[in-house]
This record gives C-alpha cells, structure tokens and sequence, in this order.
DNA sequence: CATCGCTAGGTTGTCTGACAACAGGAGGCA
DNA sequence: TGCCTCCTGTTGTCAGACAACCTAGCGATG
C-alpha cells in the first residue's frame, strides 16, 4: 500500500458513515439527528471530531444545523440520483443505482495530444497522450460516451496498452495519480463531436467537460463524456 | 434586520473571507495558505474556529489540506464562473462576471399550481401559486429564459402582483422566506417548453430545474431556467 | 560520490473540558 | 388569555495539549 493520505483520517470516516445512513433514509426529512454529544458517544470520538465530520456533512446539503436546535435531515436525502458533488466514477455511479455497469472501449492509443487538451492538461501542444473513447452502458443500454486523456508521463514507464480497462479512476489509482478533484464545466450538446457514428447526431447530450487534479493539483486527465438526455440524472444541491 | 441566522456565526464570516481572498487570486494556483495558528491570530479567533472556516472552504474545492504539510489553493480559485456550488441569483452571477444584469418579466399572475409543480413544491394538485416568467439579459443580450414558481401561502396576505421585481431571491427574502439550499436536475433541452416564442426553439439550452427550500426544509420556490448554450458557463468543482 | 536512515522542526488531526449564545418549553403571574 | 421569566438542551467558540504526519537536513555507510 502506497500510504494513501485522506482515507484513514478519523473525521472523514464518521462523515462517510453519516452520508450513508442519511442516504439509506435512517432519517427521514426534517427529523433530527441525535446531538453531537451523543454521536460522539455513538462513534467513540470526541466531540470535536464529530463537529468535523458534520460541516462536511452540511456542505453536502445532506443536512441542516442550526444553533441551539439541531442538525437536521433535509429532502436532499432522497436524491440519490447522480450526485454531482460527489467525484464519483460512472460506473460507481450506475451500480448505486442499482443497476449493471459496462464499457466498451472503441479507442486506446498514445497519440499526440489535440491544442485544447494540452490547454486543458497544461502541456505543450503535441506532447504524447493516452487516448481512450468507450461508450458506457448501464443494464447493456447505452446511457454516455466518452473520450478521455491522460498525458503519457502521468502513467508508469512500463505502461501497457492492453492492459487498459475498467474506470478512468482505476487507471490512474494504478498509477499513483488518485484524482482528487475535478473542474467540470456542463454544456448542452448534440452528438456530432463523439466521432464514430454509431450515436445519434441529432440527439440531446448533456455534455461534461472535466479535467481532473490530484493532491498537489496536477492536472492528471481531461476527460469529456456525453450523457444521453434523459437516461442519466444529474442531481445537485446547492448551499447558501 | 430580522436576525438571520447563519450570517452572524463567526466561523462563517472567516470563511467568507477566505473565499473572496481566494477568489481575488491572493494565493496562486498551489501555493500554501498561512498555517492554522498563524489565521486564528490573524483574524483573533481561535484556532477551532479557523479550522470550521477552512473545511468549509475545503469543501468547495476552493482548497486542499494535507497532513502535516499544510493548506493549498487549488486551480479552482481561478475558475470564478457561474459557480453551480455556490447558490446564488442568475443576476448576481451576471454581476461577478462583470456584466450588466437585466429581465424584463412576460407574465406575473396568480393560478393554479400544475401536477408537475404541485409535485416539486409539495402542494395539492391546483393549489394557488405565483408564477412569473422573464427574460434574463446580461449587456442586454438574452442569456437566459426562466419560469418561476412560488407558492401563494408562502407570501404574505396583503402581496401585491404590482410590486413584484428583481430576483427570485429578492422577493422570497422580503417575505421571510429565505431560501438556503436548492435541489438541482440539470438537462439539455431545446427552447420549445419556453413558451412566448421569441426564442429559437431549436437552439440548445442547459435546463436547470430547482427547488429551493427554506432552513426548515419547506419547499418555498420551483424554478426552471432555459441558459442558452455557449452564453453562459457553468463551473463546477468536484471533490472525492 | 551516492544512498540510506535518523533527527529536528513545523504542520494538521484529535482530544479534553469549559463557557457563551441561542431556541424552545414549562410554569408563574397579571 | 396573554405575557414574562426561568430552566434545559442544543450548537458555537475558546484554550491548551498531544499525536500523526511530512519535509529538509545531516551524518553514517557503502
């Protein structure tokens, strides 16, 4: 194990246990949750710990705390849909949803990099790059396509072209480059820029243009998908 | 004033502050922010205080706190776009980006509430609403096309169709309702759902369909807003 | 010279205990 | 009935301490 930082810390666990239970519904909206004494007795922390572990929590919109009340449960618990500030992969996405990922990958390739993803990456035009193109299914009905890239110096020296599968993510955990965060931009599209003509051009894609940093905010991909309007749900809540 | 909660705690204001100094590029892209004790001494709060302020900031990506090393600004700093993390009106937005806001309202009116929106603002089927629709301008060029809707109980007794202007938000803080957090689906439309016809119904929009809810978690506003694709940029920062 | 391991110092993560600020309910009172 | 005060439970903030962690520098080692 490479001593990953971030995942063992103690706050982020209670936090991510908290998302969960909020999710499973083990409160409905607007009740509230037990007080901060009592969840740390619940988790073995101490209080402070737990105050952590809430502000996260709230930042998600998942909760609402107000002074000398509570923290409470908001409706935001039911939209499980796509969660947009979560950084998830797809295909962790599509198995939450209950339903059976898969991908086919129509490219992989090291090719030159194109100028707008050397802007996206910060590399010099033409610099090499690991392209990927997959169309994405869920329950085999095809629900987004996507194009990826990944600068070449990113991946280990003794990369392997045929060894490329499975998430974006899973590639670059493999290789040491754990993504962060990532800066999304969201546009309307039709299908005509995917490139292989299966798709229909005339179709509605919401179209996700997002390039993706890792700790020390280098930028380790740049990836652009195009989700079928309607097959996919984009859910996000907004803060104040 | 009415005593708004949520604006006065301590935390929050640092936060703030450390957002905007953020915002303006104080720090560049990986550069480390002052240590935890060198804040709290800097704005004469505690350092636990200090802390609450950062994972907020943490939270929206805007930074990265690492283990033993320290806190970073991240490239998202430079992304000062319509920020889709931060909740606040389309005119506001406008404003930031250094434009002149504008709408010109086609319809205020008392009706029926639809199923559809009876459904989003939790209401019986043909319940009385407000309902408005407006252009939005940024340098007088049509940006934006948005539906509005409120519920009737949720204003005062004695409102008044006349006086309605400015933002959604604007209307709903002067009836006490004040709007913290919003749940958001996000689309790719066409404009034929807009309405009044002045639009170009084939052109592409990002379809932002919203309800908002009050501390409380009432459901207090439904909004749909059709941006024009390409006049509008909506960021977003995601974070793992 | 190159490499390894250790140490020192600075940073964030967590803990403990305490008090302040706030909201709501119970009860007394006119 | 209506108003006021007190009480209780909650979150917000404070202070100080120690643990866990990362980097840089240094010396020993080959």
């Amino acid at each position: 194990m490479s001593g990953r930082s971030g995942i063992a810390k103690l706050s982020r666990t209670v936090a991510d246990d908290l998302r969960r239970r909020l999710e499973d519904g083990e409160w409905s909206p607007s009740e509230r949750l037990p007080g901060e004494h009592e969840l740390a007795a619940h988790y073995g922390v101490s209080r402070a710990t737990v105050r952590t572990a809430l502000r996260a929590v709230d930042a998600r919109g998942l909760t609402v705390t107000l002074h000398g009340l509570g923290t409470f449960a908001t409706v935001a618990t039911r939209a499980v849909a796509a969660d947009l500030h979560r950084l998830e992969s797809i295909s962790a996405t599509i198995v939450r949803l209950d339903r059976q990922p898969g991908a086919s990958f129509r490219t992989i390739a090291i090719r030159d990099a194109t100028a707008r993803e050397a802007a996206a990456l910060d590399l010099v035009s033409g610099a090499p790059v690991l392209s990927t193109r997959r169309e994405i299914t869920a329950d085999g009905e095809i629900v987004a396509y996507s194009h990826e890239t990944i600068p070449r110096h990113v991946l280990a020296e003794d990369f392997d072209l045929l060894t490329v599968s499975g998430s974006l993510f899973g590639l670059l955990d493999a290789h040491g480059a754990y993504a962060t965060s990532a800066l999304t931009a969201i546009h309307a599209s039709t299908g005509d820029e995917i490139g292989w003509g299966d798709e229909a051009p005339d179709a509605l894609y919401v179209l996700l243009e997002q390039t993706h940093f890792d700790a020390k905010n280098r930028a380790v991909a740049f990836s652009r998908t195009w989700f079928i309007e309607g097959r996919f749900q984009f859910n996000l809540v907004r803060v104040r």
